[in-house]
DNA sequence: CAGTGGTCTAGACCACACT
DNA sequence: GTGTGGTCTAGACCACTGC
């Protein structure tokens, strides 16, 4: 009530498809005050924000309604809850979240008997977006973008090569070395470099033949099948901040996914 | 409290390891007697479930109790809610989650515009579980299972290549004219006739190169590369309850996931 | 100990669907 | 209108963390 201006319906234009409701609970109007507030950068990844009974006291609402809408905001993954202690903005750093979205695990179902991977930058480098490009990262044909090429390793065998391309703007001032030179998951230091949160992301996934060049980088033969991943990751608001074309060998390891 | 014999804790075994803090929210009951409810077949598939106030009143707890218990069986799909209609006990026959666990669209991302997919059952038999098949189905090696092979076709192009294996008892009176005549999704004919709800699944994908008996039900080359999906489908409390190894032909296709 | 999130309750009112 | 799920509130108490 404090914060809706709306009332509920009733004065819907009399036009063609009144198909919006135009109503929204309370806890959907707090919940993405919260969400502007961590857009924002109000409070920093892995920092705490404001308890329940603060954020009530802000929005004038009741510490329930907050609740409710803290809640949804944790089953998105945007931040994580803990008894006692508070809540906080999610990020990739933490131990038990990284590779959040690599589904690839090794057969034997342990994903640390493997050790940590190995990666190497093979290609980084400015470039204009082509239109198969700019089209999925919402940008133009010729917008500045960067690129990445990369492989990861386990145990001495190359198992994933990744072209990544990222919109120029938000990375301005990516490079080989900063790429280098970071320890723990790429998106962590997007997080903290340039303060790009991967929030959500979707996978389109087929079984293809290496070419010749991906031959080379995964040290497999013309005729060994690869597992393609190509990703769309976005931040906040559905808004999309990377595009990924994996290949993974799948000789030693699987995708594993989960359906409910 | 009605529900609830245990105490807080507090007088947990001196031993090592007190690592169980024994300590259950009430609504984790409720939800868990839901649940028995539903598994005995208390009410049936695509059933309305009594109203949160009648369960308020059969477990002696409050509305907002049951409330919750049963928010956490919709966010499982165990149970649909309907605003001004009821709680309906979730089912694979709805058109809307039709398909639930089948993740591979078309590349135009239209579903429909491909029709329906056209079915054929190209082999079921009774035989003893190998140990490979056996053991995910917790069954024992020599067990009766059934196995199902068939070819789904989308636009006249065969697609998919899947091998079933069904444990033999709760499946007993599965033939192939039972699964030639059945219409709709196969998971929404376990439910209808053998009282099996598929509940959860995982997959393991690799991509892979077919065989020549699987070149000729897909009509592919040998070289043609194919995404392997081996599944696992469980009914109520983790049970598994089929096993699935299906070959995907994605070059008209891709499998789609979800990451968050 | 104080402060946090987590549970539980009871009651009021709203939005929606059926009849 | 009646009954359903959905929202919102206010207050009490519990469980966990860190000082």
């Amino acid at each position: 009530m404090a914060v809706n201006p709306s009332l509920p319906a009733e004065a819907a234009p009399a036009g063609l498809e009144p198909a919006t409701p135009a109503f929204s609970p309370l806890y959907q109007q707090i919940k993405s005050l919260i969400l502007q507030s961590l857009q924002a950068g109000e409070w920093k990844p892995a920092e705490a924000i404001p308890s329940e009974m603060d954020l009530a006291a802000r929005f004038r609402v009741s510490q329930g309604t907050v609740r409710k809408a803290i809640d949804e905001l944790a089953s998105e993954n945007l931040v994580v809850r803990r008894q006692g202690r508070g809540t906080f903005v999610a990020t990739h750093s933490e131990r038990h979240v990284q590779y959040r979205f690599l589904k690839l695990v090794p057969d034997s179902g342990d994903v640390d008997s493997q050790g940590p991977a190995e990666r190497r930058i093979v290609d980084c480098k400015r470039l204009r977006a082509t239109a198969d490009i700019a089209r999925p990262l919402g940008l133009r044909t010729g917008d500045a973008v960067l690129q990445v090429v990369r492989v990861l390793s386990f145990g001495d065998v190359p198992t994933i090569l990744e072209d990544l391309w990222l919109p120029g703007g938000p990375f301005k001032g990516l490079t080989a070395e900063r790429l280098a030179e970071h320890r723990g998951p790429m998106y962590a230091m997007f997080e903290a470099e340039f303060g790009v949160r991967m929030v959500r992301a979707e996978e389109k996934i087929r079984a293809v033949l290496p070419d010749e060049r991906q031959c080379g980088l995964l040290k497999v033969g013309a005729g060994s099948p690869l597992l393609s991943v190509e990703r769309l990751a976005h931040t906040y608001n559905d808004v999309p901040m990377e595009l990924r074309r994996g290949l993974y060998r799948t000789d030693h390891h699987h995708y594993r996914n989960e359906l409910s």
